[in-house]
DNA sequence: GTATGTGCAAAGTATTTGCCCCAGA
DNA sequence: TCTGGGGCAAATACTTTGCACATAC
């Protein structure tokens, strides 16, 4: 259970400007550039994935940080913005940063819990967008997560 | 918090013979007919909306039952294909039952959290099958809510 | 009569909070 | 120095399990 296909490296030097900018956005918010924060957010970011946030609090980089403390940026960051909280399947705790140009939806096995990403983001965004001038919903994001079972349990069954 | 709009109501002649029909399916892995079986199947078919397993031992109709009792129901029903686990915006854990015909994808308010309806089915059914007939992956359903602010919230605010 | 179901209580897990000291600005 | 952050432990919430008795069949 729980293996993560994707994992999208993001380079050194990108990394570093992504994380300045945000910290940078936090700031304005009150929030301080303390090292728990660059740590989680080198993380979310090194490992650009949905994250549960009982898994967060134990991988490498923040697996001396105590659960409150990643558990409470995490809800600031998500107030702020930074990232976003998803449904995947089963679990409704997910967390992954909100990049530009980075949503992504998601493909689960049900047996061993691989995580794929499937862009169909242009298809719903003309829904969104049906939604918003239609009926006067603002503010709309989705979550959508297919479910099913991956070509390598198929094989092993 | 917690308001759903949709609960789209069975006439009572056709419930029986729903239920009725679900039981018999049911008899069959070895399930026997029980109050409390009965009178949930009754309120998820009531009240055709997906519930929380902590609101759903608390509906009327159920109130007096035990919680564990809920829990294992549900479990049963679940692996039996009798109701489906969706994920709706940041839980994962939200039970429906299973009608032919009755899939649909839902609209979640931020603010007071009322679920509504989003028929975008079809355009999900074909990409489900791109799924499956170029990457190899079967027996795919899937959750997609969108999250946003009501017209109601908007208004308030 | 036998296997399954149920209530109650307890255990397990996940998440949130209080409090006090530490650190960033 | 002043306010937000972090560690630790306790509290809360959510879910699962064990066990003894009740019920379906």
């Amino acid at each position: 259970m729980s293996e993560h296909s994707h994992d999208c490296h993001i380079p050194e030097e990108e990394s570093e400007s992504i994380i300045d900018n945000i910290i940078e956005r936090l700031r304005k918010t009150g929030m301080r550039k303390t090292e728990a924060l660059e740590e989680l957010l080198q993380t979310m970011l090194t490992h650009h994935r949905p994250f549960l946030l009982t898994e967060l609090a134990e991988v490498p980089g923040l697996e001396d940080r105590d659960q409150a403390t990643v558990y409470r940026l995490i809800m600031k960051l998500k107030d702020a913005g930074v990232v976003r909280q998803l449904s995947l399947g089963e679990k409704g705790n997910y967390f992954q940063l909100n990049l530009a140009n980075h949503h992504h939806d998601y493909l689960l096995c049900r047996e061993c819990g691989t995580v794929t990403e499937v862009p169909v983001e242009c298809i719903l965004k003309s829904v969104e967008e049906k939604l918003s001038a239609q009926h006067g919903w603002k503010h709309l994001t989705h979550s959508l997560a297919f479910q099913g079972t991956c070509p390598d349990c198929l094989a092993t069954a």
